[in-house]
DNA sequence: TGCGTGTGCTTGCAAAAGTAAGCACTCCTT
DNA sequence: AAGGAGTGCTTACTTTTGCAAGCACACGCA
């Protein structure tokens, strides 16, 4: 499955893999949940085809993340509004929280990261 | 100018025509400054196009607004995005995560800062 | 009176987006 | 072994995007 050959430009495309994948969707569940076809989704992915705005909302509501989530991986949303985003950071800067909570979500955050080290 | 016979589907257009009126600017300014054709702008300001992601983000450039005003416009983006601390917008944005492990760790979050609301 | 330039709009056409159908492969189940 | 259903990918095709070129009208200005 998955040749690792990646297209042209498969920035966008890898991203969006990556999440279907995590999501445990496969090519055809996602694109009917974006009411797109499977072919092209498959294309998007690999970087032969640059999906329209509209396709793009969809897949960000499919993949269950925020529309500009995705439009900053797409590099059109200006990363103006939002840091590269370090979560552990955000959570160490965080005035709201106690230092044993602190730890609690930095430690399940990490716990997740490696679980998906294993792709 | 500008006979006010609006297209098929004209809301984002005619905002995007009332943005460049406000702006003083012409069709072919606009265009220009966007690296688009006049002839298309024209057209998408009259709903008779449905500009892609790229374009979009082009006009917002040109018209000097944020990207996600145009977006909203475009009823692209959830208006929902907003509001949200900086923990919450980390863990939206890190890739590595699947859905639900961002919905783990957001409730995560939220819960301690539930918690938390006696001080 | 023309001539030049500005405006928005229309019209073909090339290129890209997007789909339906089907291929090759693997894993189950019978 | 043969069938069925799952996976991702390819090909041939239609539809939409986006542009170069040009149209018709208005405004000066000589």
């Amino acid at each position: 499955m998955a040749v690792k050959r990646s297209g042209p430009d498969a920035g966008l495309g890898e991203f969006i893999r990556r999440q279907r994948e995590l999501g445990q969707l496969s090519v055809r569940q996602l694109a009917d949940a974006c009411g797109i076809s499977n072919a092209y989704l498959s294309q998007i992915e690999r970087g032969y085809r640059n999906p329209s705005s509209f396709v793009l909302k969809a897949l960000a509501d499919g993949l269950e993340l925020s529309a500009d989530t995705l439009y900053a991986q797409a590099g059109i949303l200006d990363p103006s509004d939002g840091e590269a985003g370090d979560v552990v950071e955000a959570v160490r800067r965080d005035p709201y929280l106690s230092a044993r909570q602190r730890e609690m979500l930095v430690e399940m955050y990490e716990s997740f990261r490696k679980v998906n080290e294993s792709d």
